[in-house]
DNA sequence: GAATTGTAGATTGTCGACAATTTACTTGAC
DNA sequence: GTCAAGTAAATTGTCGACAATCTACAATTC
């Protein structure tokens, strides 16, 4: 057993197959750029690399495929799936698609734990901000509070696609990150999405999603725009 | 550009993975029942009926781990999930939140492309309505009209999502399949849509989807309540 | 010299085998 | 009789090896 039990205190030890390690480590090699767009992403280097067997990279390979970050040929192998503007619209008209339909269902199924998860993760935001230097920490926090509500939503499909593209979000949520030079921005940006969910408000909910979408999608969208000019003039 | 060369009219032939194959064919068999819900998958069983080795079984169940077919717990194998009434309207809201957003982006995108497509699949699907007496054919002729308009919407991220929960959709189609006397019934549904989105009426055809979105979802519903209740009194 | 064909090297696709883990059963104590 | 611990069978997780396929380059023909 996994310490299911009396229990004492026991922190769940790795109990991640190997799988899920190799993916995501793959993942944030892909997402930090030390993978090449479009580069061939060979098995046997990346096994011999970490030290394993072909069998599980091949596997995390299949999962990063299914999150978009890798595309496969038949007989030709993985290959690490170049991130375009226009990928990245599509990736925003997606949430947009997603979230919206989350938070009209958040409105309906509105309860006290889903608020107090929600108000702890804004305050979570802050502290952040504020106390943590570290960018991907802020990154991972905003990543939760989207998360929370699709795990409040009470429909496992919206949090499963969100998982699906959680990757690719993350990573333009990095470049917003870099954006801002005031980290609380991002705190700030989550308010009125709360403020209108607990007023159990629909209409004002939707239209802050909507209006908290799209200003990322601009800003993820300049921002990238600045770093491929910046590529291309090297 | 899937014909560069010369060329002599050949048709590309399979050039189909193992894998695929194998996940094809375990799809079919939960989905028809064959595999009963919540049963255990086990890799050695299948890879001895298929006559294949375990590799391309994993491979294949964690594909359709991503498809939401089957469910797998480390060290323990893969299960079939069951298909609940809450799942089927899960499976229904998100839907309804991908096809809208679709619609949408098919008013912005239209074209005579598009329009050739859509309105062949109509007629399509009124030909195998009254020629064929097939469910499965009239089933996937459905899921290609709404297969076409992701398509048709230029982002491949609803395609994907699409994709994902295709082959639920089908079953759930294969529902409502049997449930209409009249499978002409089928056809007809979809025809406001494509009026709607030929008028390029951007309101019309967001209530057009959802109205048939919403009535599947009913009738599907429905359909397998009774379903259900068959089952537990026998 | 350009295009096609042939060949060698590398890479993926698939397999069978072994180690780690779980499950079902038996044994023993209370 | 019930519960716990121990043990054997079955199953998954991982591995290394071989076959099928692709890629790049050399040889050949026009």
């Amino acid at each position: 057993m996994t310490q299911t039990q009396p229990s004492s205190g026991f922190q769940q030890i790795d109990r991640e197959g190997l799988v899920q390690r190799v993916a995501k480590l793959l993942s944030k090699a892909i997402v930090s750029g030390k993978l090449a767009p479009g580069a061939r992403l060979s098995e046997s280097v990346v096994a011999r690399e970490l030290g394993v067997s072909r069998a599980p990279v091949r596997e995390a390979a299949r999962l990063l495929e299914s999150s978009g970050l890798v595309r496969s040929e038949p007989n030709r192998g993985f290959f690490v799936r170049q991130v375009s503007i226009k990928a990245l619209n599509d990736l925003y008209e997606l949430r947009l698609a997603i979230e919206t339909a989350v938070v009209e269902r958040l409105v309906q199924n509105w309860n006290d734990e889903i608020e107090e998860a929600l108000t702890a993760q804004v305050a979570e935001l802050h502290r952040v901000a504020t106390e943590e230097a570290d960018i991907f920490t802020q990154v991972e926090a905003d990543m939760q509070f989207h998360r929370l509500m699709c795990t409040g939503s009470d429909n496992p499909k919206f949090l499963q696609v969100f998982e699906q593209v959680a990757i690719e979000t993350e990573f333009s949520i990095m470049l917003i990150g870099q954006l801002y030079d005031d980290p609380t921005r991002i705190a700030e940006t989550h308010e009125p999405i709360l403020e209108a969910l607990r007023a159990r408000d629909a209409t004002k909910a939707v239209s802050a999603i909507r209006y908290h979408i799209s200003e990322a999608q601009r800003i993820v969208i300049d921002q990238f725009r600045l770093l491929e000019e910046g590529k291309t003039s090297t």
